[in-house]
RNA sequence: CGCGGGGUGGAGCAGUCUGGUAGCUCGUUGGGCUCAUAACCCAAAGGUCGCAGGUUCAAAUCCUGCCCCCGCAACCA
């Protein structure tokens, strides 16, 4: 399998630290990227970061620096984290580059002259505030949800790209090109996308000047995804004088990326590229997300998995291989600290860590340390041949969970012969020339040094460690050779035996966990008398309640707190209490809270009821008391 | 009809595109082994593949309808 393999991720947004949906989508591209150069094939793997846009020009002023300075800052973040996820990819884009404005200076000059871009008017919501159009879904009761700042509809001046105009090409694409766009699912809901018809976009700003000028009207800077998009050519030179990497490498084997953003990468990109005289990539692939104890992992919910802590405490291999083993590739998968022990243990210190342990101690042991002569002794061979034929076809079938599954079978395979075949008994049987025990040691050491092999595009550290202990260091790992069987050459030394992976003792590690982020919760929630005394808690009754229309859990209240008139409170309590049942009770009232607009109906305070799997548990008074009574 | 994901032995999942004996990991139970990281090996128990209908010689898989769960969004004030 030779050729070129262009692979690439996303570019990240330097507005975002970097987090567990980045470092999947970059270790998985390294994984195909490492198993095709060992394959043979010219990689080059690309990532990057996406550098300009409103937010970051925000952040900047607020923190009163260059906005290329803070880029520059969570550049390094990136840099380092790659570093020690052992990353090796072959070029770092950044989209403020000037081999990046160059080579989006060339598309849109090529788009142009294509007759696919027009001037217009883009309408939106703005919000003076954030000095920035903001998405409508983000937009409520006139108001950005993220800033809380107020929105207006307003126009601006764009260009537009006749993206309307590429409907029919991008469908036939589409459908001469099956695998272009994977997992299937994804596949079709592109396509129902697209036959269900497409709007012109808008490429360009006016309100915004973080970005790349725009040809030919410097008014205006070209917008995100234009701009983005186009980072997977400039990195190969496009639009320079030296481009021939992209005669190389381009269209793209694969595009890799989360699911949430597959669409963009599989309609406006393929689309700016025919416009461009270009090919479309050859696949783009969306992967699942990573979900936390079936919870979507969110810096709100403060759910976050903290790989760095997850690299120091077990080894980027360790989580590499947990990323690439536990979920199917493409869909989602949930993360959950035992879920990743238990991996941990099973897999990587009993199965790996364990098999290599028990081989290397008894030819250390009963053969001096020294590799016996070759043999092909039991099914290991065939076995091994098998399991690199599945691994492969698996690989190459974006099935990297079932590549490592073949392989782990392979470890069982090895395990299983060496309880045949006793070989700590043959061992025993006295002094002298014990070929039969040569012969099956041999086996099961040449099984590892082949799974060292397979292994090494997932956990490249601990593949060479292995092979140290084999005593295979010298030996070359590209696939095609160094799965053959009996490459380990008899009379070689075994290296130093340390075990690979350390077995976790599960209940200690959790609890070690919990004792973490207890102590930082706390840290975080303690709070002083005087601030709990800002809050004002009272007891009043509710004289009338009702079901908001058309909600699934909002009740309307009125509540006597004892002022002049009562007040209109809304709740989300509705699917566990009757509306009509809580009136004439007496709940407790947050009364100074600021109101809020649900659904359209005011609120002007908060019921306080303890909250047990989200089901609400009103909180009343042991007596009735009068109504405006304070809680403190 | 807001968008999306899912319902397969106790738990977590694969298999569904391309119909053909229901599979993996963990757990449980019993046995074995003792070289090894409380490891390893063998065996067993455990499943109406959400429900109903249809197509077919044959359906977890294809078609139709329905039910339920979970994300996002909304309505957590």
């Amino acid at each position: 399998m030779a050729g070129t393999f262009y692979i690439t991720t996303p570019i990240y947004y330097v507005n975002d630290m970097p987090h567990i949906g980045h470092i999947y989508t970059t270790v998985m591209a390294d994984i195909f990227a490492r198993f095709h150069r060992m394959s043979g094939a010219r990689v080059y793997f690309l990532t990057g970061t996406d550098e300009h846009g409103q937010k970051i020009a925000k952040a900047a002023r607020e923190q009163d620096i260059d906005p290329i300075d803070l880029a520059d800052r969570v550049v390094a973040r990136y840099h380092h984290l790659w570093q020690e996820l052992n990353i090796s990819h072959d070029d770092f884009i950044r989209t403020t580059q000037p081999r990046h404005k160059r080579a989006v200076i060339e598309i849109i000059r090529r788009i142009r002259s294509a007759g696919d871009i027009y001037a217009g008017e883009y309408t939106g919501w703005y919000s003076a505030g954030d000095e920035a159009f903001v998405p409508d879904s983000q937009v409520k009761d006139s108001r950005f949800i993220e800033s809380g700042h107020t929105v207006e509809r307003l126009s601006e001046p764009s260009y537009f790209f006749r993206l309307s105009a590429y409907q029919d090409r991008l469908l036939q694409w589409y459908r001469d090109n099956p695998e272009c766009i994977a997992p299937r699912t994804r596949y079709n809901e592109v396509m129902r996308f697209v036959e269900s018809g497409l709007r012109d976009l808008s490429i360009s700003r006016t309100s915004l000047r973080w970005g790349v000028p725009f040809p030919g009207d410097e008014e205006h800077v070209v917008y995100v995804w234009l701009d983005a998009l186009t980072n997977y050519i400039s990195a190969l030179g496009f639009g320079s004088d030296e481009d021939s990497l992209c005669r190389e490498f381009w269209p793209a084997n694969l595009h890799l990326m989360g699911k949430d953003i597959l669409r963009f990468h599989c309609v406006y990109w393929p689309a700016f590229l025919m416009s461009a005289g270009l090919e479309p990539p050859r696949q783009v692939f969306g992967h699942g997300w990573w979900l936390r104890d079936e919870v979507k992992m969110s810096k709100s919910i403060g759910n976050v998995v903290r790989p760095d802590h997850l690299v120091k405490r077990f080894g980027a291999d360790a989580l590499r291989y947990f990323l690439a083993r536990d979920m199917a590739f493409g869909q989602d998968a949930s993360f959950s600290d035992e879920a990743f022990v238990e991996r941990f243990n099973a897999d990587l210190a009993n199965a790996l860590g364990n098999t290599a342990s028990r081989t290397l101690a008894m030819t250390a042991r009963s053969l001096d340390g020294t590799v016996p002569p070759p043999s092909a002794e039991g099914p290991l061979p065939e076995t091994a041949a098998a399991t690199v034929a599945r691994f492969r076809a698996s690989m190459e079938g974006l099935e990297p969970h079932r590549a490592l599954e073949a392989v782990w079978q392979l470890l069982a395979t090895i395990n299983g012969f060496l309880q045949e075949r006793q070989p700590w008994a043959l061992a025993k049987r006295g002094e002298g020339p014990r070929p039969d025990l040569e012969a099956v040691l041999y086996a099961a050491l040449e099984g590892l040094r082949i799974t060292s092999v397979l292994i090494e595009p997932v956990m490249p550290t601990i593949a060479s460690k292995l092979r140290s202990q084999l005593g295979a260091a010298g030996i070359p790992h590209d696939f095609e050779n160094a799965t053959r069987w009996g490459l380990l050459p008899a009379g070689s030394r075994l290296g130093e035996a340390e075990p690979l992976f350390p077995r976790i003792d599960v209940a200690a590690y959790l609890d070690e966990i919990s004792r973490e982020d207890t102590m930082t919760e706390t840290e975080l929630q303690l709070l002083t008398i005087d601030e709990f005394a800002k809050m004002k808690l009272v007891v009043g009754t509710v004289r009338e309640a009702e079901r908001v229309p058309n909600s699934r859990k909002l009740v309307r209240i009125l509540v006597d707190l004892g002022e002049d008139t009562p007040r209109q409170l809304v709740a989300g309590i509705a699917e566990r209490y009757e509306a009509a049942s809580l009136v004439g009770r007496q709940i407790v009232v947050v009364a100074n809270l600021k109101p809020a607009k649900l659904m359209g109906v005011e609120s002007r305070g908060m019921l306080l009821a303890a909250t047990v799997n989200g089901d609400p548990f009103l909180l009343t008074v042991d007596e009735p008391v009068p109504n405006g009574s304070a809680v403190t």
